[in-house]
DNA sequence: ACTAATGTCCTTTTT
DNA sequence: GGACATTAGT
């Protein structure tokens, strides 16, 4: 077979990546060395070649990098990689989403699971957590979001926790029996509500791999898998990869291992370096040449990351020459480096640089707070990735409660969070109604006959009303003791991680509620079935045909509009500013239109959140200008041809929260790494010599800093320094910074708040 | 006995 | 500004 014209656009190493046959490939590809390309090319040279794309498998970080590799490989049209829209992509946890929903029941799933998110999760833990009495404790035990991480870490690590808390959290030592038995009544309970967490999907996925019938299945399923970002994979994702590659071994991972960023979700660089001892016979590739950046640029990163142990040595050059070496900007404190951005950002402008090819990159959200004030005021436009998710708003997760609701009423978070929006309900009555609920198979119609505090009854019949005209699914299908139907192999075998031994088995509905008056008041009323239930009450022996007779389902809008119906009165007793709020509602609705279910819907949701707070409505902005604000994770993968990176002192990167081992240390040195590397034409380093403390603290005290420890002298000679000072305070405090090397800057609009 | 309002601490990175 | 603990109020 002749090869495809296009082969031509690749340099030698990158076509023997593209055109490499069978067996395992490693690439590793240096930052910006066109490892985007090469993916989607050998996705298009595999479905020349004759494979057909429902049987290639492509794992990437987020659902946009599959998009738009799967949209590239398109680009390499000729007719046959048309078709590169039918391959599976997606992240590890989709596609884990996709496959349990089609053969999780040989892990004891039914396909009518939900998936919880983060705060979800930790919720959750912290119901458990309350239940079982251990908040109130002589010592301090770990806070929710402790607790999940120790979970997650030890569930993705596949390691035990007198493992993971010692090395990674010292600070929790001494709760271990508790916390196992927290774990454990955790996983219990995640069972009773038919959900699953984010560490659920892979840990499920796992196990459906060790079933003999379905995990053959699966493995059969694709010819080739092929895995972007391999460096940012943890052990779980690996033992799932090789069990998915057992049979073909027809497995490529492409990655950087200096650009592993991702160790405190538990990635190990381990898998990346260790790729060619778990394949043997594996083909390593490395891709050096940078497409990207110019070579001063590549100098000052080379330079910071050389000091790295542990890697697969590479040296990234590129054609690119430039007089221009990175600038290294020091400020005299936060609101100066605010200002010299703007500036920058406005004169590259008018040189001809587009708002959409700058980026300001930082280490956590918040430290762009400052600058975006700056920026408003100056009418640049911006959009921000990563740091506080649209999701996380209290209105859009009530409104998603409810949508869940529907989907599962077993979901016990959503129903409490939903329950707390009534006037006079708190959490006790919320348990009451909880019980209430478990007692009448969690049948909407019931809530009817369930009493609640003067306070809330004409809301709560409201809710019941909306959710019986929109629950049509809700009979025998969700009567089953645990909704995790009855294993058929017994091959969810127990293992390091906290799936219980009886994950297959039926277990009985037991909500430990506090005793308290109220709840046990509700509780009796109707502690029995009522009579229009009464069929339903041999474990699920109803036949799905008879629900679905009765579960006609409106579509996804008429669903939200009904939704909103109830919600929106009692959204304006609640919130302040409602005015602003009710967009996202409305935002959410219009995301929620081009979804065909709301089970879609809210996986999607939930698997792949929008990353910016405008990331909604998608097209309307396509013609806009605007310029990035981006966490360095979020910019994986991303490349501007200006690229800012602000707060760039110890303390920031590395972080001070980082507990001080090495580990973690080199991997703030990676990230300084990823950030330097995401720029085309111009990098600027800045970082501010003084802090002014918290208003919470002591008056105006302020603190001094210094530049990031991963840029030493000697790195720094590689760099162009500018150093700013505040003017003298001659002009009534009016005046500009100057840029001491830069007669040609002109910052305007220049408050000094010492020279006033 | 519960709910609602007030007070105090800390504040990564993301599927 | 939000999470958590505590107190005031119904």
């Amino acid at each position: 077979m002749a090869d495809p014209a296009w082969l031509d656009e690749l340099n030698p190493q990158q076509r023997a990546a593209v055109t490499h046959g069978d067996g395992p490939l490693l690439i590793i590809a240096g930052a910006g060395t066109g490892k985007t390309k090469t993916l989607a090319a050998r996705v298009a040279w595999l479905l020349e070649r004759g494979v057909p794309a429902e049987r290639v498998l492509l794992l990437t970080f987020t659902r946009r990098a599959a998009q738009e590799m799967l949209r590239r490989a398109a680009q390499y049209a000729s007719h046959s990689t048309r078709h590169a829209p039918r391959v599976w992509g997606g992240t590890f946890h989709a596609v884990a989403n996709r496959l349990l929903r089609q053969h999780g029941h040989a892990v004891g799933l039914t396909p009518d699971f939900t998936v919880l998110d983060q705060s979800d999760a930790e919720d959750l833990l912290n119901l458990v957590r309350q239940e079982m009495g251990l908040h109130s404790r002589e010592k301090r035990f770990p806070k929710k979001g402790t607790l999940l991480e120790i979970y997650s870490k030890c569930v993705n690590s596949q390691q035990p926790l007198d493992k993971v808390v010692p090395r990674d959290f010292p600070w929790c030592a001494g709760f271990d029996e508790e916390m196992a038995r927290l774990f454990a009544a955790y996983t219990d309970r995640k069972q009773q509500m038919n959900v699953l967490d984010y560490d659920d999907l892979l840990l499920f996925w796992f196990h459906l791999m060790r079933t003999a019938e379905a995990g053959a299945r699966a493995a059969e399923r694709f010819d080739h898998i092929l895995v972007d970002e391999y460096q940012d994979t943890n052990k779980l994702q690996a033992d799932v990869l090789r069990a998915m590659a057992a049979v073909k071994r027809n497995i490529t991972v492409v990655g950087d291992d200096a650009q592993s960023i991702y160790g405190f979700r538990a990635a190990t660089v381990r898998n990346i370096l260790d790729f060619p001892k778990q394949f043997p016979g594996a083909t390593v590739i490395t891709l050096e040449q940078n497409y990207r950046s110019v070579q001063p640029i590549l100098n000052a990163a080379n330079a910071v990351i050389a000091r790295a142990r542990q890697r697969f040595t590479k040296n990234l050059w590129s054609e690119r020459r430039s007089e221009q070496r990175p600038l290294l900007v020091s400020c005299v404190d936060e609101a100066q480096q605010c200002r010299f951005v703007c500036t920058r950002i406005l004169e590259q402008l008018e040189a001809g640089v587009p708002l959409r090819r700058q980026a300001v990159l930082v280490r956590t959200g918040h430290w762009s707070d400052m600058l975006e004030v700056e920026m408003s005021r100056r009418n640049i436009p911006y959009r921000k990735f990563g740091g506080l998710k649209f999701l996380e708003a209290g209105h859009v997760k009530d409104l998603l409660a409810l949508l869940r609701l529907l989907e599962n009423p077993r979901d016990q978070i959503s129903w409490l969070r939903v329950l707390n929006l009534l006037p006079g309900v708190g959490g006790a009555t919320a348990n009451g109604v909880l019980r209430f609920l478990a007692a009448n198979n969690h049948d909407f119609r019931s809530l009817a006959h369930c009493s609640v505090p003067t306070a809330a009854r004409e809301r709560f019949r409201e809710l019941a009303a909306m959710l019986v005209d929109l629950g049509g699914v809700n009979g025998p299908h969700h009567e089953r003791a645990s909704g995790w139907c009855e294993s058929d192999s017994n091959a969810a075998a127990p293992h390091p991680g906290p799936l219980p031994a009886d994950a297959g088995r039926g277990r009985k509905l037991v909500l430990p509620v506090q005793s308290s008056d109220l709840a046990q008041r509700v509780a009796t009323v109707t502690d029995f079935p009522l009579p229009s239930l009464a069929r339903g009450e041999g474990q699920g022996e109803g036949s799905c045909a008879e629900v679905s007779t009765n579960s006609f389902q409106p579509s996804l809008s008429a669903q939200i509009g009904r939704i909103r119906k109830f919600y929106e009165p009692v959204f304006h007793d609640i919130y302040d500013h409602a005015e602003v709020r009710i967009r996202d509602l409305e935002q959410l609705a219009a995301m929620a239109a081009s979804f065909g279910t709301r089970e879609e819907f809210l996986s999607d949701v939930t698997l792949d959140p929008p990353s910016g707070t405008s990331d909604w409505a998608g097209a309307p902005h396509k013609d806009e200008e605007w310029m990035t604000i981006s966490t360095i994770h979020s910019a994986k993968g991303c490349e501007w041809d200006v690229v800012f990176l602000i707060h760039a002192t110890d303390g920031v990167i590395p972080s001070d929260l980082t507990t001080g081992n090495a580990v973690e240390i080199e991997e703030e040195r990676r990230l300084l790494y990823v950030a330097m590397t995401r720029a085309r034409n111009w990098l600027y380093v800045c970082f501010p010599l003084r802090y002014y403390a918290d208003k919470h603290v002591l008056g105006d005290r302020h603190s001094y800093a210094q530049l990031t420890r991963f840029i030493p002298s000697d790195v720094r000679a590689l760099f162009e320094q500018v150093a700013l000072t505040l003017p003298k305070p001659a002009s009534g405090g009016r005046g500009g910074a100057k840029v001491e090397t830069d007669g040609r800057a002109k910052i305007r609009g220049f408050w000094s708040p010492e020279g006033g």
